[in-house]
DNA sequence: CTGAAAGCGCTTACAG
DNA sequence: CTGAAAGCGCTTACAG
């Protein structure tokens, strides 16, 4: 493969002059970039960018560590992508399950320069395994705490809960079942915290009978449905934590023999593609899962180029959420 | 930052040693070991890869080009990142649709060296504006064509078509309509033919008529149902490209009044997770979302190696798909 | 098992 | 606008 002297000496010119035409073309003269041009094509040249990159000390990669089950990743790095093709950068892909034992091996690549930035889907706060010294290019997405060493986009996850109960309590209902998340996220608890302050606004008795812990899948919610189903009383209306769940949920209503929402209304969280084509259509809150991405990306270039407010940065940023309404939760007989 | 200059200084050993207690710690004696061991410790130490990389000339990075879209494209990744990791390479991820345009972009990052092989969810042809001089690091997948210029990992989508308009046709159904995918995928055409295939077997008649074509999205199914249920006479049973339209058509049925399977017969194809929470829940054929992601990748690592028969290479290689037999498909009355 | 030294292919002040 | 030269931080024969 010819290399940047093979088209200096085929051209004429120094090698100096032909790594200007790539990087200050309007500092190459007429006739020289004719000739750095012809050589090139004549040699089939192409710079090796792994040389660019050491020589710079810049990799222009960022890496995305999320788990790959979540249901609008793809929207998310679609966002992410956006921004990143604009700015420059490529999008390194891993998966956070991978890395439950081996934090450090992602975080690594920063210190090794592979990458410039990460894009996080856990909070990293101070006291974990692997506290960050500083702020060095890390975006935590869809993840929120309060003593994160990371700025963090995501959304506000109490109030939208509290919003999507709130919308339930307004349709007249007062016995509310609620499936949770997983339990190591914080996402879990803040929703929950979102569900109680709702009902406690509303005036309703809180009880931990009417809420079963799950785990964000589909299969979760066939089985939860079999739980709420037999509680007696039984809830008029559950509060889902996704919109896997709160599908699942509606088919384990359904194989009961019970009608949504006629005998029971049931939410989601995330506006998943597929919540608007099940049977009833979902009501739900949408989470701007491409927004989320571009903001994250928009943030992390920010960090890189350190063009950021050290006094403010650390500051949660909260994209808004929508309660859309749609046809699974009536208001109760 | 120290670099490895430090570390042979502080430890009192050359740079040699310290790259090789990295490369080949079995070459370094016990009492260097140590020394560099602590030196590393005292300077915090961290190897810039981009260094390493650039001498070794590898960036051990492979890109996935895909559409994002792809139902499961989350699947396939996490096949592909199960091999990658073992075999120490990290992964980029490029939307093909960005990519349209200029398709080179992705390509040329093979010339650069940015990445060390491609897995593409396009076929490229000879004849192609983009022809590959020769088997350059790129395996296609889920993408055939006879005249392919990369090896090709993907399922036999008119085998795996006719098998399931088979299924309908034992079912007793012979007025059988089709909602195809995009048209400039191969995979749309290869299903028809699969679906046309089946149908001659059967001694029917094949007609234009009760063939619409779509674009894979929900919406398209729901559009669709509306032109199927008025169709005189109307099909008794109708085969859908892929599992996202079948769910659309599903919706769209039941909108016009139509019962499935009592009234209409609906079969899918890819088998996503949603399949088997529809109501009712869907007949389909299922392709082996992550084994066609592992395979692709096993093969990239062979290309790469160098370790690969060129008489065989390119000899598409198929996975086995598998109908899935549950509730959207009934006998005809 | 070890070290001196060349080399990888670029970029970038610097002087002109 | 141009070129000579130093330098980026590693790896890798080579000689010992």
């Amino acid at each position: 493969m010819a290399n940047i002297k093979d088209v200096a000496a085929l051209a004429g010119v120094s090698v100096a002059t032909v790594s200007r035409y790539y990087s200050a073309p309007e500092k190459v003269s007429k006739k020289n970039t004719a000739k750095v041009i012809s050589a090139i094509a004549q040699l089939n040249y192409k710079p090796n960018l792994l040389a660019r990159n050491f020589t710079q000390s810049r990799s222009y990669s960022i890496l995305v560590v999320a788990p790959l089950v979540n249901p609008f990743l793809l929207d998310v790095i679609q966002g992410i992508q956006e921004i990143a093709r604009t700015k420059g950068y490529t999008v390194l892909l891993a998966d956070v399950l991978e890395a439950q034992n081996d934090d450090n091996k992602y975080y690594s690549m920063l210190d090794s320069r592979l990458v410039e930035g990460i894009i996080d889907f856990k909070v990293r706060v101070k006291g974990d395994k692997n506290p960050l010294a500083k702020i060095q290019n890390i975006v935590t997405l869809c993840d929120y705490a309060e003593n994160s060493v990371a700025p963090i986009i995501t959304v506000d996850d109490t109030k939208s809960a509290e919003k999507i109960v709130d919308y339930l309590i307004s349709l007249g209902h007062r016995n509310i079942g609620c499936l949770t998340g997983l339990d190591f996220m914080h996402a879990t608890h803040l929703r929950k915290l979102g569900y109680q302050n709702a009902l406690q606004k509303a005036g309703i008795t809180l009880s931990n009978k009417l809420i079963i812990n799950g785990d964000f899948s589909v299969i979760c919610g066939i089985n939860a449905a079999k739980e709420f189903a037999n509680m007696r009383p039984r809830p008029t209306a559950i509060f889902s934590m996704s919109d896997k769940m709160a599908i699942g949920i509606i088919q384990g209503l359904k194989a009961e023999g019970l009608r949504v929402p006629e005998d029971i209304s049931v939410v989601g969280f995330d506006d998943i593609e597929f919540a608007q084509y099940c049977d009833p259509p979902l009501t739900t809150i949408r989470q701007p899962a491409k927004e989320l991405g571009s903001n994250a990306m928009s943030l992390l270039c920010k960090l890189i180029d350190g063009k950021f407010d050290p006094e403010t940065v650390l500051r949660p940023y909260f994209l808004p959420t929508e309660l859309i309404v749609r046809g699974s939760a009536a208001a109760v007989k």
